[in-house]
DNA sequence: GCAAAGATTTGCT
DNA sequence: GCAAATCTTTGCC
């Protein structure tokens, strides 16, 4: 299988949005080979973009944005959760798309082992019984193992130590392949873009979240606290 | 130097 | 349906 084109994430990121919709996510090391069907991806693009960590110019965190295509931006969220980024637009320009949400092909059995370990790594203190979270995870259908952004790197095992990795290199122990045929989405579907509260309008509204309408594996309709403050607000 | 908030998820109420 | 967990980054003193 050959990676994902890097010339489609060097255009324009909305289309790279569409395009990547349906490429596979594979994790090639380890005791089994993970591999996902990218189903959701949001756009973050350019720094003038003011839901994007870039709005803030290039700093520490977001460095990678700022670089060539096809490499992979992973930041903690919430002090808690990893979120995958493919970085996309020429250096100079930061933009990436944020992969929300993927459909397990292959490995679904190790992806929930990994679930196990990012649960147990995080206890809190509504979580005295370790054997709660590992009978919740055990019991999740395959279709839920990575439908959310945090949830894509609990399953695929990724942190910042993959952060600045080119995702397009065919020895990369995680990267980005073409679509087989028939694995397109069948439905793209758009909407505004997830935990972004904080941002003001046009960047709130814009329809800037891209999942194929047709897979079980995308995320919820958007939890987030920004979003729980501005339904309260 | 310190305070505040975040591209989320979870478990209990 | 809500609040907590947790820590990096940012913004201001």
């Amino acid at each position: 299988m050959s990676v994902f084109a890097r010339s489609i994430l060097a255009a324009g990121t909305l289309d790279a949005a569409r395009l990547v919709l349906g490429a596979l996510l594979v994790h090639d090391s380890g005791p089994e080979r993970r591999v996902g069907r990218i189903v959701e991806v949001e756009a973050y693009v350019g720094g003038d973009d003011m839901a994007s960590h870039a709005r803030m110019g290039r700093t520490n965190r977001n460095a990678v944005m700022f670089g060539p295509p096809g490499v992979a931006y992973v930041y903690l969220v919430y002090g808690m959760y990893y979120c995958l980024n493919i970085v996309t637009e020429a250096s100079g320009r930061p933009a990436a798309l944020l992969v929300r949400a993927v459909e397990p092909i292959e490995g679904a059995a190790e992806m929930r082992l990994a679930r196990i370990r990012a649960a147990l790594a995080r206890p809190n203190r509504h979580n005295s019984d370790p054997d709660r979270a590992r009978k919740h995870i055990a019991g999740l259908p395959a279709l839920r193992l990575a439908s959310g952004p945090g949830l894509v790197c609990a399953a695929f095992s990724i942190d910042r130590s993959h952060d600045g990795l080119d995702l397009l290199d065919g020895n990369s122990e995680l990267r980005i392949e073409e679509a087989p045929p028939g694995y397109g989405p069948i439905a793209v579907a758009t909407g505004p873009r997830v935990g972004i509260g904080y941002a003001p309008d046009p960047w709130l509204s814009h329809a800037w979240r891209f999942y194929d309408s047709g897979s079980g594996a995308v995320s919820g309709p958007g939890l987030g606290v920004a979003t729980r403050r501005k339904a309260t607000a």
